[in-house]
DNA sequence: GATTCCGTACTCGGATAATCCGTGTCCGAGTGCTCCGGG
DNA sequence: CCCGGAGCACTCGGACACGGATTATCCGAGTACGGAATC
């Protein structure tokens, strides 16, 4: 049970990328230097987001990542499933059918409880996830967290955010 | 976020302990052989329960493993913890403090809230592992699954526990 | 015949290789800007 | 002076090595039983 640390930057970015305005985009160069990361991996996981649909990404210079949807409506759940993979971690291997003794078929019908009983906690470990939206994420941070950290943040969103204009000049603002 | 699969074996081989008599035991061969796994690597997990004090281990010929206490008060998350290691999924790397902003360390005193929503998380998949129980594993498998698997396990564990005679000759017999 | 000693067989335990996945890096495809030449 | 096109720089995207952890295996330490020799 150990997760990869590409999940710790994927969250980091995403939050980042919550606080540019409107359509701008943010190169994934940046968000490296960002968090002292090396540029060529992260993004390989923002690839990773960016198939999830969670980011969209501009190519071409003054290209870079864009939340593809408010950050109201992106939960942590939906960034680890996109980095760590969708499939649950413990996978039965139903070594119960394993043994010499081969019964029938219809004997195994019956899902195994050991699988229900971890499944059932992997599901609330997924609904406290679920719960956890992208927004709280970014006011608690704005709220809470030390005022030079929250004015280092803006800064360096405001010195790296690249505006668009091919979509709109006038950004539709969902917030 | 994938857990290593000797975590299955161990919990099926738990379970399995749980049905013996008394203080009697039984090999890990034997267990190996009942759920297809190599013999000499599922001695390894083994070996992690029993120093997690979950299994007791009595060497020699006739010797095996036996749950140290009773399946009332082992959970499943002793086991998973066991076999996994106890330290938590998600590592934060404090990866916010590595960029080329240098700030003070005051300004770090608040912990990552990122992180701190995602041991929520996993806070709560401990506690839905906490809650259950093996003695309840052992009973929904007696109570729901086929009878037929039911008696063919009853007779892999009749054939293949072996009663210890230095604590107790006359086995207190609850089948 | 009883006892004691020794050999054996069986068990767990830890140390040792092979394999798979995560980590890290590199190079190529694509796009928009920019500069230069022509009209 | 205006327009068109080629070149270029910057971006993301996917393909290619490396390291560590997990998986798998073997051999050694320890123990109880069984048999045989001895008293």
């Amino acid at each position: 049970m150990k997760l990869g640390e590409g999940v710790e930057a994927a969250i980091h970015c995403a939050a980042m990328l919550a606080g540019i305005d409107g359509n701008s985009t943010m190169s994934g160069a940046a968000m490296a230097e960002a968090f002292g990361l090396s540029p060529s991996y992260l993004l390989k996981h923002l690839n990773q987001l960016t198939t999830a649909r969670i980011l969209e990404s501009v190519p071409g210079p003054a290209g870079g990542y864009r939340l593809a949807r408010p950050a109201e409506r992106i939960t942590l759940l939906d960034i680890v499933l996109s980095v760590e993979g969708r499939e649950p971690a413990f996978r039965c291997g139903e070594i119960r059918q394993r043994g010499p003794v081969r019964l029938d078929a219809s004997a195994y019908v019956k899902p195994c409880g050991i699988n229900t009983a971890m499944l059932k906690a992997e599901r609330a470990y997924r609904a406290a996830l679920a719960e956890a939206k992208l927004s709280d994420i970014v006011a608690d941070f704005m709220n809470d967290a030390d005022p030079r950290t929250v004015a280092a943040s803006c800064a360096f969103v405001e010195r790296h955010q690249r505006p668009q204009k091919n979509q709109s000049n006038q950004p539709n603002q969902q917030a």
